[in-house]
This record gives structure tokens, C-alpha cells and sequence, in this order.
DNA sequence: GTATAATCGAGACGGTACGTCAGGTCTTACG
DNA sequence: CGTAAGACCTGACGTACCGTCTCGATTATAC
């Protein structure tokens, strides 16, 4: 939607996004949200301030984009079978939540820690353009993943009146719980047991209709 | 677990912990975390900064004292019929959320913002003794919830072979999950459906064994 | 000076300069030197900042091409009536100044101040090459006014032992004393009072010639 | 004037206005007012830049202070040998403008500026209040000097029907003028001749032994 | 009572980062 | 070439807030 006419002026420089994205992101990881500053960030990218900050207004602005650039690309397919393509996206999703848990925390350190994932959610709190952004982004990933979950119903692996997107959530939710609130670990025997708890009731049951 | 000896010079004034909670509360549901100065806070309760630390090392532990307070009383109760006893409690649970959600949000805005709440998560991960404090808060509910559920289990209301603990982070999770990420609405539809899903596998099957 | 061998390319807009210079005197007058930004000048004059900086290296540059400008046409005339020409003179002068001395003020603002003037002189000393110029076009003018004396003394309406250079500056120098640094007014009382200070002394004694 | 009261809070640290007047006045002679910059002079002064700015709110009400240091004891005594007695003040005058005039300019440069002298004339131009201060200053030091002509005046040594103030600034406004717009050097023999110029109509010319 | 000790109010202080501004340079596309 | 447009770099500015420190004034217990 930029669509900025016919290109006046000088055209800004793509790679200079680049290089502060992944200086964001480095920083980010290593040091976490709040030592993160954009001074530095814009001294690593080797790029003056201004320049940063007409891309991004706001250091929130600049995070969410740097992690929602590290959510973007996550494969799904469907293999037909259910539990083991369910398995694979929850492990992906666990993965992403896990390294963002342990991001500037010293090596080693306990990381019963929500880390970057609740900074950012809290960016997302402050700032309602941001807000709208990172569900977007949710938003499109989850949707691929509830396809899944759909795509099982119509060849009748899951029941007919499942409210999937619910189903989602019960799947989902528990591993943001963890990471933002208790803190316990999101492992794959944790993975397991929430797979098995979400279609136990979920698989069509032959003799009795509900 | 103060314990300070045999109390010499003079005592501290109990009124002023009051003052200083009450003072950082109003602020923090009506302007949110980050316009929450603490300068302002001791000005309010009419403090001195000097007092508020001594109580509170941290813009980060006050808030999270403000929160614990506000999420201590949680009267559950145990009437035998586990689905109207879960729904009770989820209810209160959604409320408190839904309370901070709102907190620093223009009056109507829409509020599919995390507010205090990721904040707070944040606060949780920056500071490790605040992250074992609110766990502790956490976890002390949370165990009356799943004992609910575990005498459930007992008399034969849920199957025996159930994971209590993941049962309810599938109940709970959700909840937070929205709240936090993807910023629907949690209101008492969407806990039935949730309880629903949740229940569905977890009730004895006399007949079929799954 | 320019010199630009045979003329390739295209040629410059000369009616650039004039819009520049309108739009930074505009600007100079209304809002002072430190309010006058080459961006707004640029933008005013229709004019990109490349076109602004070809002609002129720097906003000082501009701004004292600007001064020059307004500076330039003091026409002297010499009509035999030393203290008539020496009036009409100072009057010239001390307009040119109390218009500076104005500029950027907001209206009705007590115009102690010395403004632009001010500027023009801090400019001249940041750039030597500004300072030979600026003192160019005074030296100039003051020429002309120098010439008077002399022609006064040499008709013998003034002592011949007269350092008139001096004089001059006794003539002219209290008002930029006095925009500069008191701030008090430079009105036409004050420069008779002026003028009769320095012809005091400076007229031929009769009885005894020095 | 500041009357706080019985001294409420922790008192200002007196040394610390000493520390940085001092780094100001050392950086400002060295570079000049346009290298000058905040952080370093807190840097130097070994304060942080908040402490600073409690007490000069901005760049320029802080060298003006500076200036208004070094221009501030200038001893001035009535010998009764009033060319004696101006001399001496011009001089004092002269060596002081000369000295900032000479201000960040590289070792040897020709000093036809106005350095520091013109940046403070422009600051007081840019800011109402340090008009009013700079001016207060100077009126101080003129007092005395007008106080010794008009001493001489009531001693029969100058005529009585002089404007003492028009006097002065026929004395002093030529050497602002030199260092401020001219550039000319502002020597003693220069001094000397503005001195005899001012006072060759203003001795008493009963027999006027010149 | 009088020393001792801790609390409280007030506000200065050091520090860190923020986001902004303006000056000047560079890179496009177009005449 | 010159011009328009606008991205870019540089450097500094002034601000905000945190958490610490230094006062003087209280208010308790201990001797």
C-alpha cells in the first residue's frame, strides 16, 4: 500500500532495514528488551538515528517488528495425519516462545522468565497501531494452523461440532500461560500431554453422539 | 519475615504502606504502567521517594505488590458439581484479567490490549524474586483450582487417568492466552465453550474407552 | 568571479536566487535567525536545499548575503552642511539598525535586543571569509561617510589635525553600542545628542588652534 | 532573593555552580561558543547534565553567566587625573573584549572576529530574561565609569553642561563597535585617541588650555 | 532527660536513554 | 549541467524517569 508515485527523491535504502533489523534482533537476544538501546542498535547497523527512526518511531515499534519478522516464517503442512502435523507446530511454536523466553538472560540462568515475549506484549499494550500489528501477524500464522484442525474435521478425524478456533486456544494458550505466567517449562513430554488432552475429546466418538 | 530485633528508633508508619499501594493502584489502572512515575506515586500519598524505596526497591516490585493485592482474594468453593464449580472460578479469573486489561485505556477504547497484565509478566522476567513471588500468588490460587479438580477425580466425576495440572492450564491458559496475544474478548460465552472443550474428554467413559 | 568557462550544461535559474533571498529575508524578519531553518526556506522559495546550497555553503553564508542586501543602498550626499549631511547620515544608519534589531520579536515585544545584528556578527566570526565580506560592505559605506568629514575638514569646516577615522567611529559606534549591548533606544534625539558631542571638539577653534 | 524558606530538602552543592562555570569559561576560551557543547562541559565539571540544566536552562543562559563571571570585577578608582582614570578603565574594557574576541580561534588565526562577544549579544537577543541579566551587568560597570566623569564634572575638571552618559558611550561604544563589526584592533593607541577625541570638546573651555 | 537510632519529608544528584531538530551531503529521476 | 525530492549522516539538544544521597525534623526506645 505505499505506493508512492512515480519514486521522487532519493529511494530509501532496503538493505538499511536489513541491517537494523538484525542488529535489533541480535541485541535483542543477547541483552533483552530493556538494555537494548537505540543508540546502539543504530550504531551496529551502522546507521544515524534519524534514519532509524524513520522506519520506526519507537523503540516498541522497532521490537515488534523484529520479532514479528522472526515469526514469520513458519512451515505448516498437512500430512493427513492430525496429531503428528500438530505435534510439528506446536514444537515450532514452542521453540519461538522458548528462545524469546531466554533472551538476555545470562547463560544459564534459571528461565522461568517471560523475557521478550512479555515486553512485547506490552509494546503492544502501549501502543494500539502495534497492537493491531502483532495480532495480525498472529493472526495469519494461526490461521494456517487452524486450516489443519478444519481440514481434519471435513475427512472426519475430529468431531463435526468441534468449535476449532476453541480448540486452538486450548492448544495454544497453555504454552503462552507458561511462558508469561508460571514460568514452567514448555517441553516436548508438555507437548504431549496437551495434544492428548485437546483430542481426547476431540476424535469422533463412533457409538454415542455426544 | 521482617524480624528486625527488639525495634529501636522509630517505628515505621503503617499507614503510609496504605497510602503508597492505594496512591500506585489509581494510577496504575487509570494511566497504565509506563505513565506510572513513581515521583508521582510518593506525591499522591504525599511520601517521600526515600520512604517508597525503603519499602519497595523498584518501580518493578511496587507494581507487582499493587497486583498480588489485587489478585488475593479468591474465595473458591467445592459444591460437588465440578462444571458449575470451574465456571465460577473462571469467571472471577476472567474478571480480574479483564479488570487490568482495561487499565491505562481511554475510556472506551477498544481494549484488546494486554495492559498491566504483560506488564507486569515483563516485570515478573526482569526481576527473578519478583518471578518466584508472583508464581508463589499464582500457584497458591491455582492450587485450590486444581484440587477442585483432583476431588473431581476422586468421586468419580472425571476420569482417573487425567493429568489435573495440564486439564487446567487447558482451562486457564486460554483465557490468558487471549488476553495477552490476541486480544479477543473473554467474556462468559467463550468460557463455556472453553470448559466445554475441556470437559468433554476428561468425563469417565463407561462404555467406551475412547 | 564565477567564471564558469564556456557555459556547458544547463544554465542557473537566476530568478532562484531572488525567490531564496525573498524567502530568507521574510523569514529572517519575521522570526530571527535562529527560527530561519534552510528547509523552510528551501520550501518556501519552491526551491530544493541542493539549489539553496549550490549558491550559498552554509546558512550563515546566506544570512549575511541577506544582510548585505538590505544594507546596500545608503545614498550620501554632501551638501556643504556638515551636521545636516552628518544627521541625515546617522538617521540612515540607525533606521537600518532599529529594523534588525526588531526582527523576530513578537510584535510590540520590548525591542531591547539585538536581534539579527547580533547573528550577523557571530556568523561573520565563525566564517573568515564571511567576516572579510560583511567588513567589505561596510567599509564601503563608511567610506562614503569618512569622505564627508574629510571634505569638511578640508573646506575648513572642521580642525585639520582631525583623526577622522576616529571621529567617525565616535559618530558610529555608540549606536551599535547601543543595539548591541545596552539596548537602549537609537532615536533622533540621541543622535543629536551624538553629533553634538563629537562636532564639539571638532570644530575649528578660532582663537587658538590646537 | 531566592529566600527558600528554612532550607527544606538537600541543599545545593555550591562547588558544584563553581565546577561548571569553570569547565564552561576553560572550553568556551578554548573553542569558542559553537564547539561548546552541554554534555561536555557536564562531563568535565564532573556533573550530570540534569544538574546542570536545574541550574541554567539552556546553553545559552549558561555562557552568559560565564561572561557575565569574567566581566564581573572590574576595579575602577577616582584618582582625580581623569584621562589617567580613563585609560585605565578602557584598558580594562579593551583587554576583556580582546580576550573573548580571541576565543576558539586557532593560535595565530587573525582575530577580525567577534568570537564569543557577538554569540553572547545573539544569546541575550534569543532569550528575554538574559537580556534583561546581560544589560543588568553591564549597567553595573558603566555606573562606576559614568560616576567618575560625572565626579570630574562637579570638580571643574569636565564642563557641566555634558551628557556624561553620551560621553560614555562615545568612549566605549567605539571599541564595541570595532571588535563587534569592524574588526579592527582595539589597542592602546587606539584608546588614546578615542580618549582625546571624546575629551577635546568636553574640557571646561573658559581659557582652555587644552 | 538525654543519647541513639530509625523514619519521614524535601529535594538535589548521577546516570541512562529517549526522541527531536537542524545543518549539510548524497542519490535518484528529470530537463 | 541544473533542479526537485527526499533519504541519509552527524552532532547536540533538552527531557524524563530511575534510584541514591543528603539535609533537617520527628518519634520512638534505651540508659
Amino acid at each position: 500500500m505505499p505506493e508512492r508515485g512515480p519514486s521522487r527523491g532519493r529511494p530509501r535504502d532496503i538493505d538499511v532495514d536489513r541491517r537494523i533489523l538484525i542488529a535489533a534482533r541480535d541485541l535483542l537476544l543477547v541483552n533483552g528488551y530493556a538494555a537494548l538501546s537505540i543508540d546502539e542498535v543504530a550504531d551496529r547497523a551502522g546507521v544515524a538515528k534519524t534514519t532509524l527512526y524513520r522506519r520506526w518511531p519507537t523503540k516498541d515499534h522497532l521490537i515488534v517488528a523484529v520479532v514479528a519478522l522472526m515469526q514469520d516464517d513458519v512451515p505448516i503442512l498437512d500430512t493427513g495425519d492430525i496429531r503428528a502435523d500438530l505435534t510439528d507446530y506446536l514444537r515450532q511454536v514452542a521453540d519461538g516462545l522458548n528462545t524469546m523466553r531466554r533472551a538476555g538472560l545470562p547463560e544459564g540462568a534459571d528461565d522461568r522468565s517471560a523475557g521478550v515475549v512479555a515486553e512485547v506484549a506490552a509494546a503492544a499494550a502501549r501502543h494500539a497501531d502495534l497492537g493491531t500489528l502483532i495480532r495480525a501477524v498472529f493472526a495469519r500464522r494461526n490461521a494456517m494452523a487452524i486450516g489443519l484442525l478444519a481440514s481434519a474435521v471435513r475427512r472426519g478425524a475430529l468431531r463435526t461440532d468441534l468449535d476449532v478456533a476453541v480448540l486452538f486456544d486450548q492448544l495454544v494458550g497453555p504454552l503462552y500461560y507458561r511462558i508469561l505466567v508460571t514460568g514452567e517449562p514448555v517441553d516436548h513430554p508438555y507437548l504431549d500431554l496437551i495434544i492428548d488432552g485437546a483430542l481426547r475429546g476431540a476424535r469422533p466418538s463412533h457409538a454415542h453422539p455426544a
